[in-house]
DNA sequence: CATTGTACCGACCGGATTGCTATGCTATGA
DNA sequence: TCATAGCATAGCAATCCGGTCGGTACAATG
């Protein structure tokens, strides 16, 4: 037992969003013409094939990579790495990113929502996540992980 | 089955947070020196008193309510509805906010934290989010629910 | 043409969490 | 004294999480 005064885990952004987002960057690191197999980007991101296969599938079908199958086949991204947004494959993933259902749409909406002024609060929340996440693409990542490499080989 | 693209329920907020929250502006609108029963509460919120109970104690331990036992008792806030915000009602039932442990402290801090760049985007997400939960108190809700009442008179 | 490396597919699984309900106890005040 | 209220704990079905296992289809290479 730990001494956590709360239950639950909060609002976690779950390991397939994580994944899906690493393993993007990690093909737009090597946008180059190249087919990347998924064992190559298994062993740089340190996580198993298996589950990367389940993710990449997904990623697949919504059309965000393309594949050749065989020997030397592998995946690529589909469009321009300045293409995507976080905030697309973090939606593919977990669905919409609202904090809660009530203001996803007009058929998940309570009876309660004329009077309820907490959904002003999670309107609030929900605008700020889309608006951080539709503005950063992977290029940007893929240029702060330069900079963030300069920096390190010249301590 | 229906038919998602995506897995999971992406970064939601529990019922345990947002009944908490309901509950808290419940007792902030019945702010006048009198102690509320669950009871009551809990048919105006529409929540199961037993449920309710689990929550409360919880509010009651971390000292964000009194309560008085017997017959005719209940719960009033500890404090003015203007010294609570939202993010430590939610902080207190869902745990840190983050959308990633990575970033919570140190101690969760991955090896790959020094090349990791999705950490930004999380780190962004997280600052937002506690920028506006910690910028409202139930003060400004009870303002806006009577503000919204006012707006339905007058229809 | 066989082998090998790859993508692709679906079943399965243990554990945790969620969102409750049920039961019962103890303290209090009318 | 007895109803009312808080307090504590267990149980539970459903869902989700974070994977694993085993296999098939397919293309390049020797």
């Amino acid at each position: 037992m730990d001494e956590r005064s709360y239950w639950g885990e909060g609002m976690r952004i779950s390991t397939k969003g994580r994944y899906a987002l690493r393993l993007m960057l990690d093909l737009a690191l090597h946008y180059n013409g190249e087919f990347i197999s998924l064992k190559e980007i298994a062993e740089r991101q340190e996580i198993s094939t298996k589950y990367l296969e389940q993710i990449i599938t997904v990623l697949n079908r919504a059309g965000f990579v393309k594949s050749v199958r065989g020997a030397q086949g592998g995946y690529m991204l589909s469009k321009e790495p300045s293409e995507f947004t976080v905030g697309m494959i973090l939606r593919l993933m977990e669905g919409d990113l609202a904090p809660v259902r009530c203001i996803e749409d007009e058929e998940n909406k309570c009876e309660r929502a004329e009077q309820c002024v907490t959904v002003e609060v999670w309107k609030k929340i929900d605008e700020a996540v889309n608006d951080i996440v539709d503005n950063i693409t992977l290029r940007d990542l893929t240029e702060r992980y330069y900079e963030k490499g300069a920096l390190n080989y010249s301590i």
